[in-house]
DNA sequence: TATTAAATTATAATTATTTTAAATATCTAC
DNA sequence: GTAGATATTTAAAATAATTATAATTTAATA
């Protein structure tokens, strides 16, 4: 954990952005929350605990610097809200996501299945892809489960 | 165009709903503005040019019927507003998206490139894939062509 | 063509996000 | 360590997108 904070001071250095205790509060709960999909909102609440005094205004505006920065990935669920993503270690491409239409819940995919079809892209449509979102809409084994039992 | 209109009418009949007037212009200004991915404000103003009495509420409510009936799909390409798209008659799936960063373009891939990773999403993830959105990010043909020129 | 449920209008309310200006705090260089 | 320049935060207000409300109107059916 510290070492990702300390990567992260440097990335934010490098830009002659400030480590500030508001965003460094803002970036400890999006690495406690790693799997979760959370929305600047939930994220304000969760960093109030951490920093009771920190406006939802800086949480935006630190959420929107650390998406410049690539260091998170925002993502529309559309649910009306945008939901803030923290990229992988290392991970060269965004993950997909698995989001069941039945309870909501939202996995993830980490394997890079897009390689071959962003070839085409890239070959047929002439298209330089940098960056990709992909979602699946279904339903999720757990949903599916519960569907068998009460046919 | 009239009778995909007729065949959009027996949709809503099926399920109940009207085709009132407002609706109808609605759906034409879709239909005359296929390849475009309006917000419902944009559709909203065009509706306007045909039905000047029509307010944006309808618009919306008329949007997002529209979108549960499956006629168009709602998307969201992380600008704040949401985009409909009509859908192609007869299409099993949702096309995708070449997004320019750019000049922000938007390019349709009717093409479906995920057969093969939906299935592997079925297999090993055990998710029962019902729809998708994928979207690229990049430089679109023309981008790539002015960047040459200016370098 | 009268009926009835569905739809629309106009307005207000909500919700999400961004902006502003004044006050504060971080980092760098000394 | 500390001053200073600049970035950042706060708090509040503004903006933008979307939804809800209640009274009025209208489309489709018998």
């Amino acid at each position: 954990m510290e070492h990702r904070i300390e990567r992260i001071k440097k990335q934010l250095h490098s830009q002659s952005y400030k480590l500030t205790p508001q965003r460094e509060a803002t970036v400890r709960v999006l690495l406690e929350r790693e799997e979760d999909h959370l929305s600047a909102e939930d994220v304000y609440l969760l960093v109030k605990e951490k920093a009771p005094e920190i406006g939802l205004a800086t949480v935006y505006r630190t959420l929107e610097l650390l998406s410049e920065l690539k260091i998170v990935d925002k993502i529309n669920f559309g649910d009306g809200v945008s939901r803030y993503d923290l990229r992988k270690e290392g991970a060269k491409h965004f993950h997909h996501h698995l989001v069941c239409v039945e309870c909501g819940s939202v996995e993830e995919i980490e394997n890079d299945l897009l390689e071959d079809v962003e070839k085409i892209v890239q070959r047929d449509w002439g298209f330089q892809v940098q960056d990709h979102r992909l979602t699946f809409h279904g339903i999720c084994k757990q949903c599916q489960k519960s569907a068998v039992k009460t046919t």
